[in-house]
DNA sequence: AGCACGCCGACT
DNA sequence: GTCGGCGTGCTC
């Protein structure tokens, strides 16, 4: 690879020459990149990196991003082909923005084509125009954004309410397709001086940044986190804010937007996932009338497209999105905020494996602006960088308002009698809680009606034909199903080895508990909240209602329950089956299994009422689970660091993981046989395994890997270099499909 | 990743 | 005699 940097600097002023040729980047998986001969007629000392070119490539052309320009070494200067044209007459990225992509595909070794492309929104990255479409966009005015939807007239009110959630006014195309007559009510509210048709420019819609006075006082924790970051809006610096369930850490966010967006600055805040994102909006757009844009996968791609440009262009002043905005351009940087900051989905678990926090705190370390990143149960990565020095803790320590801290309470049931897994002091926690006409929530982290459908008579049990996983009985749907492929079939009635018709469920899902306390509590209003029964899009969010309006009693479900959702009349809090959690092969796992606790027992008593969590484990005796829950979430991760600090894992150590798979067995251990026995080579870096995957075939294809570790990051990424390098060499390497995943967070 | 080129089985 | 299977190799 070139250094594309150096190129650039070193021939900026220079005469036109024409020697010089423009260094492209092209979005496949090579490590390399191409010269282009520059399109006729071009100042090639005004080019900058990052412009998107449109090249030829092979037999068809591509979209294609400049490195440098430079001097070719392809020896043969008629093998190059001229580009066909410059895309933008400047880079939609900043030099700050391409030196982060450039360090993110080397740091996850992945190709710098892709990087650069995965930065884009789909629109881009197939060469759309960037400049502002010159389409009729109706949008609103300040006066428009401020207003009460009318009462009397509910079509105003709907459309109103529409063009209110979209920051940057809506196009006639978009509105048709709401697929119902709004041009009356559009007129109705243009005569009030409420909206306004603009042309093209999106910019014109522009309200200003008008703050909302805050509703109460900051208490002192709140205020000294505040002031800690505004004290260094002028440079780089790292915060982790660690503040439990309740105790304000979304008004710190808010605060702190308010001032950077005073200072004329922008602000990014990242979320874990799409679910959390009209949570945070809500509550951001009633405080601060400023240009908000959010950006995450369940948006179209237009809408994407335009809240990318609207912070490149600085329209908009907020970004709100997920992992894959974290490489959004903003004009004005001035904070970035990460919330959730433990939440794995922050990884990107395929194709280029970056980490979107780790990712950010570069970005906030090369714009020189501050990044506060929140969790109530901090990562252990975060708290070793606060105790490297790398990270400034700052502590929320107490709920906001009168709520009081839940109260933990073990239930050992080794030798109780479970009905359906539910303890006599679980059923009867529920009933007193029902009586008091309060809601309790039941956590169960397996979807589907028991994961094991097995033969009474000989054991058998059914399995997936293309992975080495039980099939999981869904009652509802009457099939069983493959959770890692989606494989479904019929629930079978007779035992396929020994015919007998004696088949029974095997273990807890949600819709078996679901069952039994419909058989417990026959008057109870049960709702059962998993990937499963909010499927259907915008079920979530009728369910989230509901829970508030009071309209359920009792609420089970998966993971789901724990992120971030509020339910202010929730006081009892269930956790049916910790143990799974505790022992596993992956060293992450009691981590995650204690920020689950911490999460889901953050749903309860949240108001005046206290809370009162209930954990069911055959464990009860457990160390990690005794200090967590009598000492709370820093205690329990200080114990946790130590055991990491002694065995020398992450993050007191480094990993890279590569996985391979093929459709034969042997190969994907032959090639990291191959791969291992270069790493032999060297002292630094340990080399564990080639072994198989912790599912060794999955929808039909062999899994096999190998952990690279090392003390220190360097030699682990050179290993990786090298390694990378010599795969064409080795004749598996055709075979398999490989992946590099550095700083794995699954270890499978 | 695409996509072309290239050498061996079941169809008009 | 052809259409098409996916193995291998290249893309400035």
């Amino acid at each position: 690879m070139t250094e594309p940097l150096d190129s650039l600097l070193t021939n900026s002023g220079l005469e036109p020459s024409a020697d010089l040729v423009l260094k492209i980047a092209i979005p496949r998986p090579l490590r390399r990149s191409f010269d282009y001969l520059p399109p006729p007629g071009v100042d090639l000392s005004a080019l900058q990196m990052g412009l998107r070119v449109e090249v030829p490539f092979g037999s068809r052309k591509t979209v294609g991003y400049l490195l440098g320009v430079g001097q070719s070494e392809v020896a043969d200067k008629a093998l190059l082909k001229p580009a066909l044209s410059l895309l933008d007459r400047e880079p939609l990225l900043f030099s700050d923005d391409c030196a982060i992509l450039l360090w993110a595909s080397r740091y996850y070794h992945y190709p710098i084509g892709e990087v650069f492309a995965t930065a884009f929104p789909v629109l881009l990255r197939q060469g759309g125009s960037a400049e502002p479409a010159c389409v009729r966009l109706l949008g609103l005015t300040a006066a428009g954004r401020a207003a009460a939807p009318p009462t009397r007239a509910p079509r105003q009110a709907m459309l109103l309410q529409v063009l209110q959630e979209s920051a940057l006014g809506m196009a006639t195309a978009e509105l048709n397709a709401l697929g119902w007559d709004w041009q009356n009510p559009a007129r109705a509210l243009i005569d009030k001086g409420w909206a306004i048709y603009q042309d093209g420019e999106a910019e014109a819609i522009k309200p200003g940044v008008a703050v909302t006075a805050s509703p109460h006082q900051l208490n002192p924790a709140q205020q000294s986190a505040v002031d800690a970051v505004l004290d260094s809006l002028d440079g780089y610096r790292a915060f982790l804010l660690e503040g439990v369930t309740g105790s304000g850490k979304t008004e710190v966010y808010l605060r702190l937007a308010e001032q950077v967006l005073a200072r004329g600055a922008q602000v990014m805040i990242l979320l874990p996932e799409i679910n959390l994102t009209p949570q945070l909006e809500g509550r951001f757009r009633a405080r601060l009338a400023t240009s908000l844009v959010v950006f995450h996968s369940g948006l179209a791609e237009p809408e994407r497209c335009r809240a990318w440009l609207a912070l490149r262009n600085g329209t908009a002043s907020i970004l709100l999105g997920t992992r894959s905005a974290v490489f959004t351009p903003m004009s004005r940087p001035g904070l970035i905020i990460l919330d959730e900051e433990h939440d794995a989905s922050f990884k990107q678990q395929d194709h280029f494996r970056f980490s979107a926090r780790d990712v950010a705190v570069m970005r906030a370390r090369r714009l020189r602006i501050p990044i506060l990143m929140g969790s109530a149960t901090p990562s252990l990565e975060s708290l070793g960088n606060v105790q490297s020095g790398r990270y400034v803790r700052l502590a929320l320590p107490e709920r906001t308002g009168v709520a009081a801290p839940p109260v933990f309470r073990v239930i050992d049931i080794r030798k109780q009698r479970l009905n359906e897994g539910l303890s006599d002091a679980l059923l009867a926690q529920i009933g007193a809680a029902m009586a008091r006409g309060e809601q309790a929530l039941l956590f169960i982290n397996r979807r589907g009606f028991a994961p094991t459908l097995i033969c009474h008579a000989c054991g058998w049990v059914a399995e997936c034909q293309r992975c080495d996983a039980r099939l999981v009985i869904h009652a509802a749907e009457r099939c069983l199903r493959c959770h890692h492929c989606g494989h479904e079939e019929p629930v079978l009635r007779d035992c396929p080895k020994c015919r007998t018709a004696d088949l029974r469920p095997l273990g807890l899902g949600t819709e078996r508990v679901e069952q039994a306390l419909a058989k417990q509590f026959p008057k109870a209003r049960l709702l059962r909240m998993d990937r499963d029964s909010t499927r259907r899009k915008g079920s979530l969010e009728d369910m989230l209602d509901k829970i508030n309006a009071g309209e359920v009693d009792i609420l089970l479900g998966t993971q789901m329950l724990a992120k971030g959702h509020h339910f202010p009349n929730v006081t009892l809090v269930g956790i049916l089956d910790v143990d799974g959690g505790l022992f596993s092969l992956d060293f992450r796992a009691g981590e995650r299994t204690a920020q689950l606790i911490v999460q889901v027992a953050g749903r309860a008593g949240r108001e005046e009422r206290p809370g009162l969590v209930l954990l069911q484990t055959r464990q009860p005796e457990h160390p990690l689970l005794r200090k967590l829950i009598r000492e709370g979430y820093p205690a329990f991760a200080e114990a946790a660091l130590q055991e990491r600090r002694a065995a020398e894992l992450p993050p007191y150590s480094y990993q890279a993981l590569c996985r391979a798979e093929a459709n034969d067995e042997q190969t994907p251990a032959l090639f990291l046989t191959r791969l291992a026995e270069l790493a032999a080579g060297q002292t630094e870096v340990l080399a564990l395994g080639p072994v198989p995957a912790p599912m060794p075939r999955q929808a039909g294809r062999w899994r096999s890997q190998l952990l690279l570790q090392s003390a220190e990051r360097k030699p682990l990424h050179d290993l990786v270099e090298i390694l990378i390098r010599h795969m064409p060499q080795i004749p598996e390497t055709k075979r398999v499909r490989w992946s590099m995943d550095i700083d794995p967070v699954d270890l499978f």
